[in-house]
DNA sequence: GAAATATAGTAAGCATACATACTATTAATA
DNA sequence: TATTAATAGTATGTATGCTTACTATATTTC
């Protein structure tokens, strides 16, 4: 097996495809915001209002990695941070009106986007890629 | 579309559930080395000896990234730089006797890791997989 | 209820990953 | 051939992404 047939090298090419769709993107609408950072505020904004640690586990970040992705949403002030009343520790995180407004103009944009970071596929073909995906993905170890 | 059907999504799973595979198999093997650091080395196992920049094009890896791959694979004693001779702007970079060693040993464990990061897909699904993946990747702009 | 354990968030450290800018050198062109 | 453009590698800066360690708080267990 070569090592372009492998698919941990195959997986690393589309993450690397997908984030260099996403930036072109968003340069083209002149927005500061990473596919990351997009992806806290649609958990956000799905949820309304989630702990950091809510946040991770929702989409899968490590919780040091959330933190970061945080305080830049923050200081765009795209997000705001409370501390919990019920949790001295937690800090509960929501999204803020130009955050929202911010998200509502993105997502039909990154939701077009998608099918060009699976360019060469057809609908088909793309279809069944996120089936695949999707299970090697929920995959317990 | 939900976030969570979406390429983009998926993919930046798939590429965690990669990197975690690997580590914990390399970790098993008390070897201290990385995904890319093992694509690089693969290159170079292929081309016998290459320029910093022929490597990063062959492998799809930014020249600044590459750079510092490099730089800890010489400090582990696993490549080696020498000027060019027809170039003295470029290096030559090659897999020492201990760099061999290694990745021969090594590529097995690596090749055998890959149906792990698509555990739940089948024979015939993993090779659909890569099918999609590859075309996907190929794809020009 | 006190001690042990677990959890929330932060901090520091390492390794990608890319953009931009810079130096030295090479190639292309007028 | 003199000038311009392109390229190789490095440096710097920003943003993931993870590990380990730490503090403050909660929860569990004895």
């Amino acid at each position: 097996m070569t090592l372009f047939a492998m698919p941990g090298h195959l997986i690393r090419r589309l993450q690397q495809r997908s984030n260099q769709v996403f930036q072109e993107k968003m340069k083209q609408l002149e927005l500061d915001i990473t596919s990351v950072q997009f992806a806290a505020m649609h958990a956000l904004y799905d949820e309304k209002q989630m702990e950091q640690a809510q946040i991770a586990a929702h989409i899968a970040y490590d919780k040091a990695t959330i933190g970061g992705v945080i305080d830049r949403l923050e200081k765009k002030g795209w997000i705001s941070r409370t501390p919990s009343l019920k949790d001295k520790r937690a800090k509960i995180v929501t999204l803020t009106k130009s955050g929202e407004a911010i998200f509502l103009q993105l997502l039909p944009e990154v939701q077009n986007l998608q099918s060009d970071i699976l360019n060469g596929l057809d609908q088909q073909q793309t279809t069944l890629f996120i089936e695949l995906a999707s299970i090697a993905v929920s995959q317990k170890k």
